[in-house]
DNA sequence: AAGTGGTCTAGACCACCCT
DNA sequence: GGGTGGTCTAGACCACTTT
């Protein structure tokens, strides 16, 4: 790990138990506390800056932003965007099943009759606030044993060390609901607060459609980021 | 402008008239020839970097990268996709308004103070079912008597046909929210429906922002289709 | 005047790729 | 070994705010 990724993983911890309006130290004293150099200090500032955790006032100092409705997210991987954006991420499963695949997911994994489907349903974390639910859904065939990994990170990473599958995200439907009461008391938020969902399917280079993921994202804090990166 | 950013600019327009997997200069020969600092040039390099537009191997050299399918995600665009639907689209203009910028038009324009923009406010309708409002604000003076067209169809339309302005969708951000009373009252939902609301700005080829956009959809009714077309 | 965020330099050094 | 991208330094300087 590179100088600037532990200046930043420990100044996004930092400000997770800090308070919005709250004054940082002082970009001298940052570099001296961790015995590090201006630019150094910087890199790490520049990306809690461009995700919004934080706020330069010339002259001022540098302070813990208003956590506005404008968070970051694109529609890549939660993992990789939320490195992006300073913070730690971590998946929770909430379940895992082995089962026969019904009518409609034999239809989106074009499986046939009798075949069997894997899902996984996971709580995502972005520095220990819920920040999505994760509903996915794949070929058992394809990946025998994959309940027996590690589902904490990235599903698409374990695929691809595991299995040698590189998936990339084809389509995506995006609709704005409101939660479930279970999907609510999960995130944490009120029954009135409107949730992105977002049903995304990953193929491999072959076309063949081997994943379906249901995401419901908190509105209060996400905002999907689409177009060129 | 800071130095940074004269470096960016000239590289961006180089590389436009590069083919992928053409060589870039390397970074000392890039120092040298701006009369610049390495990290100078690298804080250009990273910009391109980052949005893909070259590829960095070290070792090797810096190259125009090819153009990738998780860059040309685009969302669709209102009119298209009702005709793809198999709906006729249909704005009617709520409000259009020519007025001076205020700071955050400025700066999400790129304008200069004391200039002048065009707000106009549409409510967009898919087969006489109201699905969408449009706030669109543009600079003035880049579109002279653009409030005395006809702006029922497709606001790009116009742009193309009468001023040659041809704009790509530069980057969206997707939230969800309830809507204002207001909005509430003109797509004809009730206050606890959730929306879709879409940010998006049109640029033109050289990069300037000539268009912004402020579009919510009733959640019910509307999916947003985000892929590679 | 002193202190702050932000830009930039000139060069060292590292990891890696090519002979 | 020589060239490449990438990281980092120690410090200068600028723009700005506060005292």
């Amino acid at each position: 790990m590179v100088k600037y990724e532990s200046v930043l993983k420990d100044l996004s911890v930092s400000i997770a138990t800090m308070r919005p309006g709250d004054q940082l130290p002082t970009e001298r004293q940052l570099a001296a506390q961790y015995g590090v150099s201006n630019m150094t200090v910087r890199r790490a500032l520049d990306v809690l800056s461009s995700s919004k955790r934080i706020v330069g006032i010339r002259g001022r100092g540098t302070f813990v932003a208003q956590p506005t409705v404008t968070k970051q997210m694109t529609l890549a991987s939660f993992t990789s965007s939320m490195l992006e954006a300073g913070m730690t991420a971590r998946a929770q499963v909430l379940a895992m099943e082995l089962k026969p695949a019904d009518d409609k997911a034999r239809e989106m994994l074009g499986l046939d009759e009798g075949a069997q489907i894997i899902t996984i349903d996971r709580l995502r974390f972005g520095d220990d606030t819920p920040l999505c639910i994760d509903r996915s859904m794949l070929p058992a065939e394809r990946f025998p044993g994959l309940l027996g990994n590690d589902l904490s990170g990235s599903l698409y990473e374990v695929l691809y060390r595991r299995y040698n599958v590189e998936l990339s995200r084809a389509e995506s439907r995006v609709s704005a609901v409101l939660p479930s009461h279970e999907d609510a008391q999960l995130l944490r938020i009120p029954l009135t607060t409107p949730c992105l969902r977002v049903i995304s399917q990953g193929s491999t280079i072959d076309e063949a459609v081997v994943e379906n993921t249901v995401s419901l994202y908190r509105g209060d804090l996400y905002e999907l980021l689409i177009g060129r990166n």
